[in-house]
DNA sequence: CAAAAATACATGTACATACATACATTTGCA
DNA sequence: TGCAAATGTATGTATGTACATGTATTTTTG
């Protein structure tokens, strides 16, 4: 669906403006199907993006600041993911002994389980909503780090 | 920053998964800037998308679901995000007397002071961040839509 | 025309986001 | 060494997201 026609208006000062308002719905889009594939295991995208963070680093536990360092959503509230993943006994939290500030966090052998499962759900529904070849999706992947290029951060 | 950079990881599939990381990550930079501008005047991006809607449409009031179908974040909770605006002062809200299901909103004087100053702060953080020209802008956006077409919404 | 179905909205809960603040620990420096 | 600053994490509050349920009103239909 177009953009215009998606959310019914048309009233965009250039394509620039148009492209914000583009991207921000489009993630919506991604992030509601990728949603939707990871209910199925009772896992929502932060919890799961922790999880594949986890996962990249295993055997070595990471503390919560590295998490956050890695974690697309920077603003997301770690240690509270964290908190559901615990409940959920897919991952272990620990007091660091070298620095005792540290919360190092690891998988369980449910957390591995579940996060290799959920790799490839995710990888299969990603392959069947995203219309485009790997030529196209290299171009927009250049186009997207062009756009955030020498950003002066202003307003912030 | 590359996306590899700000979320250190390099661990993708093809240009495809990249993209979707890209995509989902590049809208948390794109509202960032826009929440940072706006919080001046105290909205949020979601209480400044429903301003923008009933300023489209003004002096016409609309009801809830007009709104709704006009928002980006399709899922979002409008009723809600209308209680602050009308704790604000910003927007007007009463039954209709067609049909008294509904629930009509409009813009107060306020309110229409408010969207008109937002709506130049937001167009001028816009375009000082967005690093593309018109002719990338409309690439990018033709590849936003054409990435969305023929989603077979599968696993929803 | 009365009952059932559909519609429009409000509200409740769990989770996430954004930001401020609090607390413990470690580091740096006078 | 001792103390201030920096660091790492937790927690509190307001807002938003996702979804289920409740209530009033309108529409459909038998």
């Amino acid at each position: 669906m177009r953009l215009e026609e998606a959310i019914r208006s048309n009233n965009f000062s250039d394509e620039r403006h148009r492209a914000t308002v583009n991207l921000v719905y489009s993630a919506y889009w991604m992030k509601d199907i990728l949603s939707s594939a990871l209910k199925e295991y009772g896992l929502t995208m932060e919890q799961h993006n922790v999880l594949r963070i986890l996962k990249g680093s295993h055997p070595k536990d990471l503390c919560v600041k590295d998490i956050a360092s890695r974690i697309v959503e920077k603003s997301s509230n770690v240690p509270r993911i964290i908190d559901r993943l615990v409940a959920k006994k897919l991952v272990r939290r620990y007091q660091s002994k070298e620095d005792k500030r540290e919360t190092l966090v690891g998988l369980t052998e449910k957390g591995i389980e579940t996060i290799q499962l959920a790799r490839k759900v995710v990888d299969e529904v990603t392959h069947r909503t995203v219309n485009l070849n790997e030529k196209e999706a290299a171009t927009l992947n250049a186009l997207l780090e062009k756009m955030r290029e020498g950003a002066d951060d202003a307003g912030k």
